[in-house]
DNA sequence: GCGACAG
DNA sequence: ATCTTGTCGC
């Protein structure tokens, strides 16, 4: 049996759980105690998103200066993966945004937003087409995670703002660009073992990393999103690995954005509306 | 001019 | 991203 109780103060929120066989005088029992800031989830709207291409590309070259590429994540508590499906054939996606708890990987909470795509997929332009929805997603959430790992890349692009630290400007929060595949740079061969990883450069600029998170498979292509360091990144994406190639933030929100996603969340607030389990 | 090109 | 089953290897 497991009791639950939650003490609020002001934003302040203890979180205590007894774990016990049975309740009696003799009974061995564990308590756990799990301590939150309630936050906001702030969409922090740096522009609009109906643009020409020209445009966007001049947006990017501005916001490129903004992103940061020092490290500001010490210990995250919450961690979060965010992937889009591709569009149905009447144009319209999900986006969807999966908090997990470092380092359980438990899953706390899970948000979708659909809509409808209007720009086509063009190389360097990805998060003009995919950030509305990705951000509509973030925009429900009630537990703001301390690090974003997202499907795409983050400086590893021709103006080094690709879809990872594009969305990390707008949600002012620290993000890793995981990506599957290059989009730009290239690098000499990995490592076979999990961990192993090679420098990802783009005319001589370090940009990356291919990083082996599983032995004998395709690596994927780690880079700066925002609020964090090449090195940082890498270790975030070795340790939020669970034996698939894709660490679980990203993979979990991939199938969360198919509609394939069963689970059932840990907990969560919404607000002061929130459950015992 | 030609090829490459996250999802 | 998508078209696509079984099959080979660890």
């Amino acid at each position: 049996m497991i009791i639950t109780r939650w003490f609020i103060f002001g934003k302040l929120v203890l979180l205590v759980r007894i774990h016990a066989p049975y309740i009696s005088a003799t009974s061995k029992f564990v308590i756990k105690v799990e301590c939150f800031i309630i936050q906001d989830m702030r969409v922090h709207a740096l522009h609009g998103w109906e643009v020409s291409v020209a445009r966007a590309r001049e947006l990017q070259l501005s916001l490129a200066k903004k992103v940061v590429t020092e490290n500001e994540v010490i210990n995250p508590c919450l961690v979060a993966g965010i992937d889009i499906s591709s569009p149905d054939a009447q144009g319209v996606a999900s986006g969807a945004v999966v908090v997990l708890r470092y380092p359980e990987m438990s899953i706390v909470e899970v948000e979708v937003a659909q809509g409808k795509i209007t720009l086509p997929y063009i190389p360097g332009l990805l998060s003009f087409r995919e950030s509305p929805l990705i951000l509509a997603a973030c925009e429900k959430l009630c537990n703001v995670p301390d690090l974003v790992l997202i499907d795409g890349q983050g400086i590893a692009h021709p103006r080094r703002v690709g879809l990872a630290s594009h969305v990390g400007l707008f949600l002012d929060l620290p993000t890793i660009g995981c990506a599957k595949s290059i989009l730009c740079g290239r690098h000499r061969p990995v490592g076979e073992e999990a961990g192993s990883h090679a420098e990802l450069l783009d005319n001589g600029e370090l940009i990356g990393a291919a990083l082996r998170t599983k032995s004998r498979v395709r690596p994927v292509y780690v880079s700066v999103g925002h609020r964090i360091d090449l090195a940082s990144a890498l270790q975030w994406v070795i340790k939020c690995c669970r034996g698939y190639r894709l660490p679980e933030a990203t993979r979990l929100a991939h199938l969360a954005a198919a509609g394939r996603l069963v689970c059932e969340p840990d907990y969560h607030w919404r607000g002061f509306d929130y459950g015992d389990r």
